[in-house]
RNA sequence: GGCGUUAUAGCUCAGUUGGUUAGAGCGAACGACUCAUAAUCGUUAGGUCGGUGGUUCAAGUCCACCUAACGCCA
């Protein structure tokens, strides 16, 4: 039995996230966490909401309430979603938890001490009207260069020429349209990330598993232009970790907070410490997981994120965390995944495009959306949802292979023996060569699990099911059954227990179905069925079981057409 | 402009360190079966592996250049 940490990226607070986001870390994360459970690990599989930052300020502000209590209302609606889809994380932590406040200022003063923080004057723009300093994309004004009035101060979208905000004219709040303006010096704090640019090549390097995504753009930001470049790691805000030297004031670095891509990722540790308080545990029941000196020599920690993602968790962090000099767990293995698109464009939260989670889970069970997903997980290259691939995939793959073969095997049973499983008659050849199949195919599809090729994995689970229809039409029972019935009864106690395999192996992919299958069976989810020939005798002749209703109702022509018109993202109803 | 990813049958994609007739699923056509959610199973369908030129006894699989799509950065 091995160790295995578990992390997903850690969604943003500000709204509900889409299927795009979902499939790019928490549903792979997810798949991943059951699969190593399913065989007998020790999983601690961990994520939370990203709550810190001026996008949750505004979002809070929109919403009419105190920034604290928006996030604490939408980290309750995340994780309610969350369960909807089955993601079974053993802790759905907050970054704005206490245990990351201290960690995060724990980290900064290690990294101090270490001569890894250096300070930096900057200018930067202070709105009166707002109270606040402006990021530059929430400075609006009218483009120098083309005359686009609507130009940010990052960048002009229309001419897509980059920008300081001082180049804008008449340059106004983003937030409150006021001019009154003022650029101001103001200090931050860097991490000198580039000083540890040989440990971090040296690393990345070391790491000859991880997908071509992973370290390519890991490269790309170590060697490009002129390097891994220092970050800064704080701002003037309000809202998140107040800028401490562990629990000593910062001097000079007062009414500050550390930037939120240096507390997010620290939240990965910190919200183990959440699951230990959460769970009545001490420090060391959190420790062994994430230190190496505590009990974390063993661990084996994978990451899940999309591309997006891949800079902060293959750099920054590392950075973070060498920097500090104590023995913190690093990642293994770091699993990344392109983008999915909708419907020939991206999916978009502003203009409404595309499909979010809790529309999805309002539409059908989230077994639907978690086999399309994954059996379509952006891997080696951008992918794109479709409703006709959707209703084709789920309804050919779900409907139609694993379903009805449930169905059609219990019910045959029920008709001619009853519904226990029948006595009676011997394996013979054709049983031989059925399970020699499965075997070499189970075996292939938990490399593939280990290995984390999604759709991979789906592919060959595929196949598996499509062996059992193979199967009974091969020896067709109910042919058999008018001639001799014994053997008919051999023949239907094996496909019984092979709905008993198809539950078992399926219940990473598919849990609430997996789980309707076993139930029916009247079995508990037990053991991977490593030896198959072993678990399709798991169920004896006598052992009685029921007819489950429909698995995996289909998707209708009418139903894709309505959903296709209702989230075109075209003019809102 | 720099860099990266991708470009394989109508569609979605597999194709280990280069090696016999390039594979799967879906769709399509035909056939079989009738237990089942009109579901299933079988057979067939002949794609110059984006283009050009190289390396090699041998390239979809390595190299160079080109083209296209997407993305990142400046």
């Amino acid at each position: 039995m091995a160790r295995h940490l578990i992390t997903s990226a850690i969604p943003y607070i500000n709204g509900i996230k889409h299927l795009g986001n979902l499939v790019g870390s928490q549903l792979p994360a997810d798949l991943y966490a059951r699969y190593m459970r399913a065989r007998g690990h020790e999983v601690l599989f961990l994520c939370a909401t990203d709550e810190h930052g001026t996008p949750a300020e505004l979002a809070a502000a929109k919403a009419g309430k105190p920034v604290a209590e928006y996030c604490a209302d939408m980290h309750a609606v995340q994780a309610r979603i969350a369960d909807g889809f089955g993601l079974s994380f053993d802790h759905f932590g907050r970054s704005s938890s206490p245990q990351n406040h201290a960690l995060t200022q724990h980290f900064a003063a290690r990294l101090a001490e270490a001569g890894l923080i250096r300070e930096v004057a900057e200018k930067q723009v202070y709105s009166h009207a707002d109270k606040r300093f402006l990021p530059d994309r929430y400075i609006e004004g009218t483009c120098p260069n083309c005359g686009y009035d609507k130009a940010r101060g990052d960048q002009c979208e229309n001419c897509t020429k980059q920008l300081d905000p001082t180049d804008l004219i008449d340059a106004r709040s983003a937030i409150s349209g006021s001019t009154d303006l003022e650029v101001r010096e103001t200090k931050h704090l860097y991490l000198r990330q580039s000083e540890l640019k040989g440990e971090l090549d040296a690393w990345i390097d070391s790491k000859r598993d991880w997908p071509i995504l992973t370290t390519s753009i890991a490269k790309k930001w170590l060697h490009d232009g002129d390097g891994l470049q220092d970050r800064g790691i704080t701002r003037d805000l309000d809202w998140g970790i107040p800028v401490r030297k562990g629990a000593d004031p910062w001097p000079g670095m007062e009414g500050k907070v550390f930037y939120v891509w240096f507390d997010a990722p620290i939240e990965y540790i910190a919200c183990a410490g959440e699951w230990a308080e959460a769970t009545g545990q001490d420090d060391a029941a959190w420790e062994r997981w994430w230190r190496t000196d505590k009990g974390a020599e063993d661990v084996r920690y994978t990451q899940f994120m999309g591309k997006d993602n891949v800079p902060f968790h293959t750099l920054s962090f590392p950075a973070t965390l060498i920097g500090s000099g104590e023995p913190w767990k690093m990642v293994d293995h770091l699993k990344s995944f392109n983008y999915l698109n909708y419907d020939g464009g991206q999916f978009s939260t502003s203009q409404g495009r595309g499909i979010f989670m809790d529309q999805a889970l309002g539409l059908l069970p989230a077994d639907y959306w978690r086999w399309w997903l994954l059996s379509n997980a952006p891997e080696s290259s951008d992918s794109e949802f479709t409703w006709d691939s959707f209703q084709n995939t789920v309804n050919k793959d779900l409907a139609d292979v694993l379903g009805n073969f449930v169905s059609r095997i219990t019910k045959f049973c029920r008709s001619k023996f009853g519904e226990a499983v029948p006595d009676g008659g011997s394996y013979g050849a054709d049983e031989a060569a059925l399970i020699a199949e499965l075997t070499d195919r189970v075996a292939r599809y938990s490399e593939m699990m280990d290995a984390m090729e999604v759709r991979k994995s789906a592919r060959e689970l595929r196949a598996i099911w499509a062996c059992g229809n193979e199967y009974l039409q091969r020896v067709a029972p109910w042919s058999t059954f008018k001639t001799d019935p014994d053997q008919a009864a051999a023949q239907t106690r094996l496909g019984l227990n092979l709905a008993h395999l198809f539950g078992t192996l399926s219940a990473p992919f598919v849990p609430s179905a997996s789980q309707r299958i076993l139930e029916s069976m009247r079995v508990e989810m037990t053991s991977w069925p490593d030896d198959v020939e072993a678990f399709l005798a798991q169920l004896p002749a006598g052992h009685s079981f029921d007819v489950p209703e429909v698995l995996f109702a289909k998707v209708t022509d009418d139903a894709r057409e309505e959903w296709k018109a209702r989230f075109s993202g075209a003019a809102p109803a």
